[in-house]
DNA sequence: ATTTATTATGACAGTATCGTCATATGACAC
DNA sequence: GTGTCATATGACGATACTGTCATAATAAAT
């Protein structure tokens, strides 16, 4: 995390920076993303970088905690309050919609929150998942064992699998998007996709 | 991919330079691998890598098409002829389970594997894949749509789809087990794991 | 005006890697 | 034994990046 220097720097020196970084994580990933370009990028000194930031692990913890964090969840608590109401399927489709427009709208951020998904590093990794992660799962856990009980969810289904399925789903329609980008989809096409595969996720392959 | 040269040498050579390279890329991942690392665990000169390879990339896509390509087939052309029998889940969980037995007996090919499905460079992935992806996604249609015929298979489940989420699940179990290394997982437990989300797979989350 | 604390700066040494090239070695042919 | 391939070798220049450190600039405080 960065220092308190860098936190007193005035707004667009601190933007300055921001933004340099995240074009080069967006630009090279993780493993390959240069501090010496983002510098250069950045139009700061080499020795500020390290006044502001211990490493280059640092300065990612920063963007994918601090940065991509709250711009995420700008995106998701529009859902965060209406849960309960909510069939399961529905409540699915939301978040895969609302990631869909955080890809949309943040597609540099987006693209560097699934290439974190990615990284070698797995102590790094773990760091930075945290709590976030427990979090996430339990919330799903719960929301499933409720619409097991309203019999919405069969009782056979293994929830712990489901969570599972539906994370990794999420995982590759961002990944999806990053290889298509060129395809320029639009939200209704896309719509259509999440539907084709939640009715799958419903009903599941078989006649009847 | 590598010279005549290469293909030249004696047996015992060429397996140092095999050896050294999967090792490699296995610790490093496509991109951070080391040809200077390489060549000193393969007890090789300089000059003599660059005699066999232009580059790093073609030793890559060697080893990616060659030696894990056959390897690979090895496992799944055990499938290949019972396919016209075989229902449709139970095919999907023959192939899971080949896909396990892979990773189980060349972990470290079954990694460098699956690095490969997260690589940045989409040019060279997509030449390294080339037709043998299109043919896999043939096959696999072709299989849909005739157990659609059969009444197996609904036929309101778009095919495409469904490919997409089997080719999903077919990675992210291998991702899944590359982060969970160290659990030391036995052959039942995984099968069960697979058949959950078969289960999933065939019948969806609704009750009923 | 001096002192003190904070921040800025960029030259530098250290390290890693890359691809090349001139030269050496070996094997086989005549 | 001379010539001709094929192959082996490792020193080398070029490039890229890292983290540090001594020094300079700035601001705020007394």
């Amino acid at each position: 995390m960065p220092t308190q220097t860098f936190y007193n720097l005035p707004n667009d020196k601190k933007n300055q920076v921001i933004n340099a970084a995240v074009d080069e994580f967006f630009d090279k990933g993780y493993e390959k993303m240069s501090i010496s370009k983002m510098i250069s990028k950045a139009n700061i000194p080499r020795g500020s970088f390290y006044q502001y930031f211990v490493d280059k692990d640092e300065l990612y913890k920063f963007i994918i905690i601090e940065i991509i964090g709250n711009r995420k969840s700008h995106y998701s608590t529009r859902l965060a309050g209406r849960t309960d109401e909510m069939k399961f399927i529905p409540f699915i489709r939301a978040l895969f919609i609302s990631g869909l427009d955080f890809y949309k709208n943040e597609p540099k951020l987006a693209a560097i929150a699934t290439d974190f998904l990615t990284i070698r590093n797995q102590e790094l990794k773990k760091e930075i998942e945290g709590n976030s992660h427990k979090a996430s799962q339990q919330f799903f856990m719960s929301m499933i064992e409720s619409r097991k009980k309203t019999g919405e969810i069969s009782e056979e289904i293994d929830s712990e699998m489901l969570i599972y399925l539906i994370n990794t789903i999420n995982a590759t329609f961002a990944n999806y998007f990053l290889e298509h980008q060129d395809m320029g989809f639009d939200n209704e096409e896309l719509i259509k996709y999440i539907d084709r595969l939640l009715f799958i996720l419903q009903n599941g392959i078989a006649s009847n």
